[in-house]
DNA sequence: ATTACTAAAATACGAGTAG
DNA sequence: TCTACTCGTATTTTAGTAA
C-alpha cells in the first residue's frame, strides 16, 4: 500500500531531478529533507525500490536513483489532481447527436473493478449506463487535446480470466448536470464520447436518438 | 509539524469542492478515501482544524469543512511543486501553410507602444513584420489549449487617440529559429497565427506563400 | 446517524552498530 | 564515509464505546 510519506519521498527524488536522470542521493540527505532519521529514509528508500517506484545503482561508490515509469506514473497523478484544483475554467466545448450504445456501455458500467474506481476517483458512484454523443465533425480534432490532457486515470484490471482496459476520465457538464466523459485508453480513434454521471442522462434531460446536445469538457 | 497524510487528507477535502465551497464530510467518509478507520480519519480533521487548515461548521446536525486561506495556501504549494516537475517543456507541435499578410502587421511591430513592450517582456527587438500562418484544421483546436495558456501578456495603450489591443505571446521555434507567437486578445477566433522574431523570418528561411511549415509552441 | 474518547494493538521510528 | 540490520521505544492506528 502506497502511502503519503512515500509519495512525498518520491517528490523530493523528483524535484532533485530523479524525474530525468540519475541523481546522487544519500539516505541521510534524505532523511534531512524529509524531516525523519537516516534510518527511515534508508527504509522509505528501499520501500521505493520494493515498489518498483524508483530504481538505484551504485556508480563508483555513489548511489545514484531516478525514478522509474511507474513513479512518474504517480507523481503524474497527482500532479493531475492539483490542476483539477487550481486550472479549473480551461474548457471545451463539445457539440454532437445522441446515439444508442449496444449496451456494452451499462455493461461495463457494472463491472467491480470499474465501480470501485469510479467511485473512488470520480468521489460519486455513476448511474450504470453511458450516453453516446456522436460529434460534430468540426469537433473530433479535439478528441486529440482531450486525450493528450492529463485527465483522472482508470487502471485496467483482470476479473472472471478477462481483461479489462483502462480509461481516461475527463470532468464535464451537460445541461448543467455534471458529468465524466470516459474514454477508452486502447480504443480506435472514433468520433463517438461516452458520458457518464450519477443520474440517468437520458432519462433526466428526456434525450432521445439523433437530439442535438452540447457539452463542457474541463481539461 | 505538517506530515505528508495531513497534505493527503487536505487535498482530498479540496477535491470534494472544499478549495471553493463548504462540503459535507463525515469522518467514516474521509476514512474510505484514505484507507484509514474513521477514528483515524477524525483524529485528522481534528488536526487540521487545530492546523488552521480547514475550518468546519456545524449545519443542521451535519458537519460543513472548507478550506481556510492557509489550507489553500499548502495545496497552492504542492502544485507548485509539480508544475515545475511536469509543466516545463511543454510544448505544441503547430503545421500550417504560409500565408500573406496585409502588411497590418508591421504597422503594429512600429507601434511605440508594442515595440518598447516587447524588448521588455520578450526580451528583444522584434523584426518590423510578422510571419502569418493558416493552420491545418487538425491543428485548430490547438489555439483553445494556446489561449488558455499562461504566456505573456502585452498590455493593451492608446496612442493618438486610438486604442491599441492587448495580446498574449507565446515562445516558439521555427526550423530551430527562436520566435514568438503572438495571439490578440479580443480577435475572432481565426486559423491563423501571427510569428514575429528577430530575424525577418520569411526571408532568413527563403519561405514564400503556400509553403507547409511546423511550429513548436512553448507553454 | 454522527464524533471522538480511551486503551490495546500495530506500526513506525531511531539508536546502536555491523558490513 | 556509506547502507541497512536489530531491537527497544514512541507514535499511530484501531476497536470498543460513550455522548
Amino acid at each position: 500500500m502506497l502511502k503519503p510519506h512515500h509519495i512525498a519521498a518520491l517528490k523530493h527524488i523528483a524535484l532533485l531531478g530523479g524525474l530525468h536522470e540519475s541523481v546522487i542521493l544519500t539516505s541521510k540527505q534524505l532523511g534531512i529533507a524529509l524531516g525523519v532519521s537516516q534510518q527511515t529514509a534508508s527504509q522509505r528508500l528501499l520501500d521505493l525500490i520494493n515498489d518498483g517506484l524508483i530504481s538505484r545503482d551504485i556508480i563508483s561508490r555513489r548511489e545514484y536513483v531516478k525514478l522509474t515509469p511507474k513513479g512518474m506514473e504517480v507523481l503524474r497523478r497527482e500532479h493531475a489532481d492539483y490542476k483539477r484544483l487550481f486550472e479549473v475554467g480551461k474548457k471545451l466545448l463539445l457539440k454532437g447527436t445522441i446515439v444508442s450504445g449496444l449496451g456494452e456501455g451499462a455493461f461495463y458500467m457494472r463491472q467491480k473493478g470499474y465501480k470501485e474506481q469510479f467511485k473512488k476517483k470520480l468521489l460519486y458512484d455513476p448511474y450504470e449506463g453511458t450516453l453516446n454523443l456522436r460529434l460534430s465533425s468540426s469537433d473530433i480534432s479535439k478528441l486529440d487535446i482531450m486525450r493528450q490532457s492529463d485527465g483522472i486515470d482508470i487502471d485496467p484490471f483482470e476479473s472472471d480470466g478477462r481483461t479489462y482496459g483502462g480509461a481516461k476520465c475527463l470532468p464535464a457538464k451537460i445541461a448543467n448536470i455534471d458529468c465524466t466523459i470516459i474514454m477508452p485508453k486502447r480504443s480506435h480513434h472514433s468520433d463517438i464520447v461516452e458520458v457518464i454521471s450519477k443520474q440517468n442522462l437520458r432519462g433526466k434531460l428526456g434525450l432521445k436518438d439523433r437530439d442535438i446536445v452540447e457539452l463542457s469538457v474541463f481539461l
